[in-house]
RNA sequence: GCCGCCUUAGCUCAGUCGGUAGAGCGAAUCACUCGUAAUGAUUAGGUCGUCGGUUCGAUUCCGACAGGCGGCUCCA
């Protein structure tokens, strides 16, 4: 029996009530009525129908999940209504309520335009002005497919219902494992003026939406199939307070002006010249500081964890990629073969094969393992057009990748030791606020992975072991692990709290079997040892895109890529800070001097833009006192500190890798 | 790859109902030598993404392509 959890939603927290008897909901509580809905098995189930004699049922806010996917569900049926409204011919395909808004997918001659938002916006304040009744309605699959005749995507939902494949794409909205339910709008009087097949629940009445807005217009396959007629999906954000939607409007703005690409440009970081190609990027000066300083700092922390650097080519003979099983399963996302002296030849889209080379070029002995290698491989994946943006998703990438061959009994030490790793360099870089993903093989697919059931049984427990014993959340993700084997991935939320995917440790059986791989074991014998991806990063450029976001492009001090702007107050000045700044750089620092034709506030200005952390100022007093004047990223000011712990100051700073 | 939108100076953007274009910032030069977020002046800089079509004439209208943006799909 599943658990059920009874909840009441409301917009303000109020005293229990307890519900008398069998009556409707929304005819209970009249115009306050609140909606009467529980969890079954993860779905939300309206209750509102069916309420038993004296049962006191619990309150949650309207601002809990269940309330804001109630309310947005609610929003997407009013705008379902809007459009039919105002295009009369649009076909209903499905309406679910997702993170931070809903969507309404529709079957239209012409995509709509930012003026058909704004119309449909209008539209939906009077629907929801009109304070319709969401009431519900229970009826047979026969008569749902007389009345929904005219709807085919809805009487293609009909036909899906209860069948395994609805839940995962989304149907479960509209038809869920049970009975068959079509919801009413009712207006004022009595009148159904529109439906739909829904298994609910919903507000009780439409002016229950206390602020939406729409906020774009796109094309999504049907049913998430790109066989299938791509529909016009119509995005929208609801909220319980007007205040809310502000935030989250807010929120939006702020995420924007992190944008990666826009700070890459305005910081002059990277770029992405046409001419070399889509997805494709370049680091600049400033870029590239940044670049190295993470790389030094990774690769140093991997050879203080017992790994040792090495080096691979860019290309290789396609038959590498043949013994290690890729190219059959990921052919369409490497480039395209290049064929000369015989052979063809195909950029590497891994760097595992090459490392397993690296093993297998000796004999290798029990003593040696763990054999812990890394490099930061240079990789090219052919990504479809569509997909590619700014550092997140490009076409050519380094990974910081290593491979660990352990013996089987030394996997699950080696996998926690990698997370462990992998977290403590993640929270170096100001990341602090994980969970795990745990990625799995589709039993139902199994011709997409290679490898028995019991081998692929004994990786993911390792996995599930290690990922437990961290005490971080772990998420399923079934379906998710690469072919040779799964993987646990490392969520990590950034300073405005999106998640993005950082690295991965991967359990692989396969390609030491692969490659026939083995060590003599101290009983003489030869055996296979099992390997150990991982990438703390995922990718270099990636990882760097991150960082940018997370910081908002003003790096703590040991990233920056301008550490010190020495401003002189004048001209006079500028030798005294040339000086320093010699001093300086001799002690690791990155300084540059302002000696332009500019006023000192315009060159604070600069820096400021510039994000640069810490400035220092010089004019008359400043030299007299053979001293010097900061100004940090804040506004804060310390003026006359003397040179010698001026500089300390900033080393101190540098070194402990702390933001200021 | 699919759907829609976009592409004018290094950047951000005006503009041309079809008669080859402007601003701010940035850059260069000159003057100013200044104490914590924009000194002033002058100058340079554009085949209006590329190719083709319609037209007396195309940056403007149409088409294809490339690149970008928002989604979908995908993401070893």
């Amino acid at each position: 029996m599943s658990e059920i959890q009874v909840v009441r939603v409301h917009a303000e927290v109020r005293e229990d009530r307890t519900v008398t008897t069998g009556t409707k909901a929304w005819e209970l509580f009249a115009d306050d009525a609140d909606v009467i809905a529980a969890r079954v098995d993860g779905a939300l189930k309206d209750l509102s129908h069916e309420l038993a004699a004296g049962e006191v049922v619990e309150s949650v806010p309207m601002a809990s999940k269940d309330g804001l996917d109630i309310l947005r569900h609610s929003c997407a049926h009013v705008l379902a209504q809007a459009v039919q409204d105002l295009f009369p011919e649009a076909k209903l395909g499905i309406g679910p309520p997702i993170t931070d808004g809903f969507y309404y997918d529709f079957d239209v001659e012409t995509p709509f335009t930012p003026a058909d938002l704004d119309k449909l916006e209008t539209r939906m304040r009077k629907i929801i002005k009109e304070n319709q009744r969401f009431s519900r309605r229970v009826t047979t699959d026969a008569d749902a497919l007389v009345e929904l005749a005219e709807e085919p995507y809805k009487v293609e939902l009909i036909g899906l219902k209860g069948s395994a494949a609805d839940a995962a794409e989304g149907a479960s909205a509209e038809v869920g494992a049970g009975e068959l339910t079509i919801y009413d709008n009712v207006g004022r009087s009595g009148e159904v003026v529109w439906k739909d097949l829904c298994r609910g629940p919903h507000l009780p009445t439409t002016k229950r939406i206390p602020a939406f807005k729409l906020m774009r217009s796109a094309a999504a396959y049907w049913r998430g199939d790109e066989k299938n007629k791509q529909l016009q999906r119509v995005y929208g954000t609801a909220w319980p307070s007007k205040e809310d939607l502000e935030a989250h409007l807010h929120r939006l703005e702020e995420a924007e002006r992190r944008d990666h690409r826009k700070l890459g440009r305005e910081l002059d970081l990277f770029s992405f010249p046409d001419e070399i190609g889509s997805g494709l990027p370049v680091f600049h000066p400033k870029g590239g500081v940044i670049k190295r300083v993470m790389e030094d700092y990774v690769r140093q922390r991997h050879i203080e964890e017992g790994f040792s650097y090495v080096g691979t080519p860019h290309i290789s003979k396609d038959g590498l990629f043949h013994t290690s099983g890729h190219l059959p399963y990921y052919a369409d996302t490497m480039f395209p073969p290049m064929e000369f002296e015989g052979a063809n030849y195909q950029l590497k889209a891994m760097n595992c094969p090459m490392h397993n080379l690296i093993f297998s070029s000796r004999g290798r002995s029990y003593r040696e393992l763990p054999l812990r290698l890394f490099e930061f491989g240079s990789v090219y994946r052919y990504e479809k057009s569509g997909v590619i943006h700014g550092l997140t998703r490009v076409r050519g990438f380094a990974q910081d990748d290593s491979h660990s061959y352990c013996t089987p009994e030394q996997a699950p030490a080696e996998v926690q030791h990698l997370l462990n790793f992998m977290l403590g360099v993640l929270r170096d870089f100001g990341l602090d606020d994980f969970y795990l993903e745990l990625s799995t093989r589709d039993d139902a697919k199994k011709d997409k992975f290679v490898g028995s059931d019991e081998d692929w049984a004994v990786a993911t427990k390792v996995l599930e072991d290690v990922a437990a014993a961290t005490g971080l959340d772990l998420v399923p993700d079934p379906g998710g692990a690469a072919f040779y084997g799964p993987k646990i991935s490392v969520q990590a939320k950034d300073a405005i709290g999106r998640t993005w995917q950082m690295g991965t440790v991967q359990y692989d059986f396969n390609q030491p079997a692969r490659f026939g791989l083995e060590y003599q074991s101290n009983d003489g014998t030869k055996k296979q040892p099992v390997m150990i991806h991982s990438a703390k990063f995922g990718s270099i450029e990636r990882f760097f895109g991150v960082l940018v976001e997370h910081y908002a492009g003003a790096f703590p001090p040991w990233l920056a890529p301008v550490q010190v702007q020495a401003i002189p107050v004048a001209d006079f000045a500028a030798d005294y800070l040339h000086d320093l700044a010699r001093t300086m750089r001799t002690r690791g620092l990155r300084v540059e001097v302002d000696d332009s034709d500019d006023r000192m506030q315009k060159k604070i200005r600069n820096a400021q833009l510039q994000k640069v952390p810490f400035m220092l100022i010089a004019g008359q007093d400043d030299i007299a006192a053979g001293a010097v004047s900061f100004r940090y990223r804040d506004g804060r000011q310390d003026n006359g500190v003397p040179v010698e712990e001026a500089i300390q100051r900033v080393l101190d700073a540098v070194a402990t890798r702390a933001q200021v």
